[in-house]
DNA sequence: TAAAAATGTAAATAAAACTTGACATTTTAA
DNA sequence: TTAAAATGTCAAGTTTTATTTACATTTTTA
């Protein structure tokens, strides 16, 4: 699963410790999530979509 | 996390087993889902969305 | 209305998401 | 140009979700 985090951060100005605090994770978590270590789970992926004001299929790409 | 799953499914007359084998999951992880008991992966809820050809947010709803 | 199909549920286990803490490297800014 | 901030990473542990098995109940259909 590929996503458009890092990109969308560098738009907005927003660390990843920021955006970690404010969809209530851990720094790491976001980190590990851009980097394509491991998928958000649903919940979270909502959350993200919200504070970007997108759908999450505009943030997440799945690769199939 | 509310979903319209069942709707979905009546609409296309798909049965949980159907669905289940298209998006290769057991049936009983479409009931859980469908009943409200847990949330799908992300890479599910994507293959879910594909099928019904809807985005993720036409499907599930976030509820905070 | 009896058989078959579909759905509901629960317990046990596996797998994945997420946390915490720690430290190294890279980027930014004073 | 060096201190601070940001990012990358790793290991160990917790929590949550997925899967399997098994059986019970409800709905459909022959």
């Amino acid at each position: 699963m590929k996503n458009r985090i890092k990109v969308l951060r560098a738009e907005q100005n927003i660390t990843q410790a920021e955006l970690a605090n404010r969809v209530e994770v851990s720094r790491q978590t976001i980190n590990a999530i851009e980097k394509g270590k491991f998928d958000p789970s649903l919940p979270l992926a909502f959350k993200i979509a919200r504070l970007f004001n997108l759908k999450i299929e505009d943030i997440f790409q799945d690769e199939e």
